[in-house]
DNA sequence: AGACTGTTGTTACCGGGGGTAACACGTGGT
DNA sequence: ACCACGTGTTACCCCCGGTAACAACAGTCT
């Protein structure tokens, strides 16, 4: 029967106007940051809107799915950087340097995955529904952060929990210092990267005193 | 001259009216989250919006406004725990606390803050203005505990630029492991700020490698 | 052939958001 | 009386996300 090739030839070209489309908008993005309309976006595309609407439901659909492809890339970065058979302080500093090489070396997409403008999700929860509210992919990166320790680091009892809370706020530590680094970019990255992993092992407690601070 | 008085007069009715009105916002953020619309805020106040354009410019200036009355109160608790009289771990930790229980307290004033939903500046600047662009509590907040540590806190050479490093860094994890906990809160506020401590403490490079991690 | 179905594309519209222009009113100062 | 000024309104503009309604064209079924 030709009705099943036919479907067949039809889904394979709709996949692929779908991948022209995510190409279009990605150039807008990249050049109009993540607050690009879907009239921009359509009009790059050269067709209008309601095409898009029909290929991804709403713009959450279409940032969504545009966040995906670059997600993934850097989390198996990040992955693979975890991976490395060396010594603890030497995978988490090329974890560090992975991520922040990324978001150095494309700010607008870096930008654009975490700061996604707004929720698309306006969902009409009622309590507190506060959280969930940074990008998702930094909750995507604790979590699997938080895993990874819990696999690999012995800490005693309430592991798990203490290996999930590890996770998000390291996660946190190197994208707030690399999002204040890429604005002034004030010194290398190497220096930065070995700040955080120096922080992360103990040298705040380490230090000394000086003179002049309450108590001791 | 009566001019003066009554120009006197009429400046101190301005600032009243303008602190109703910010309460006003107030009340409706609280409500409806920081999307709160200027139309809604205007029928709160039981005015309209140019009144409220008169007042604060736009938009961003009005949450500029409503923003300041709150951060200066975090500000001004987290410096009194920075500043208590204990040792460093306790001084962390009681300003670890205080954040959480800010957050934990008023969550919508927390989002509000966090997530200022967009820009309000949307200057044109070309080259990669990356940064600058998590809210600007965080930023200050970051700062603000880097000259607290580079006070403070003997880092030996380049200790002004560690000690910033930190501060962001230290504030980043503070945000994200609280956010993160705000959603789901599967644990106390006291075993969170135990367990930031702890990774602070230096914990993560001191814990043990269990079997099948990668390298040794 | 002709009728049916489905996809691709269009134009034209809706509701609502930020922001502003133009005008009406009251009140105190000269 | 007249002026200056701050408060308030209505009515509008433009843009954005999203949708309805329709046009054109393929391939399929009888």
């Amino acid at each position: 029967m030709e009705t099943t090739r036919g479907a067949e030839r039809q889904r394979t070209a709709a996949e692929r106007r779908r991948r022209e489309l995510l190409e279009a908008a990605d150039r807008v993005v990249l050049r109009d940051g993540p607050q690009a309309s879907m009239n921009a976006i359509a009009a790059e595309a050269g067709i209008t809107k309601p095409i898009l609407y029909r290929h991804f439901g709403d713009k959450g659909g279409l940032y969504r799915a545009l966040a995906q492809r670059h997600t993934d890339a850097l989390l198996n970065a990040l992955r693979a950087a975890l991976d490395a058979p060396a010594r603890r302080r030497e995978r988490v500093e090329a974890t560090l340097d992975t991520y922040l090489a990324a978001i150095e070396a494309r700010p607008q997409v870096y930008r654009f995955l975490m700061h996604p403008s707004d929720d698309a999700a306006p969902s009409p929860e009622q309590g507190f529904d506060v959280g969930r509210h940074s990008a998702p992919l930094l909750r995507r990166l604790g979590e699997e952060l938080g895993t990874v320790i819990a696999e690999r680091v012995d800490l005693g009892p309430d592991s798990e929990q203490t290996a999930r809370i590890w996770g998000h706020g390291i996660v946190g530590m190197m994208h707030a210092a690399g999002d204040w680094w890429l604005g002034e970019r004030p010194f290398s990255r190497e220096q930065l990267v070995r700040s955080l992993a120096d922080l992360l092992w103990g040298r705040l407690a380490a230090a000394g005193d000086l003179p002049g601070g309450p108590g001791f």
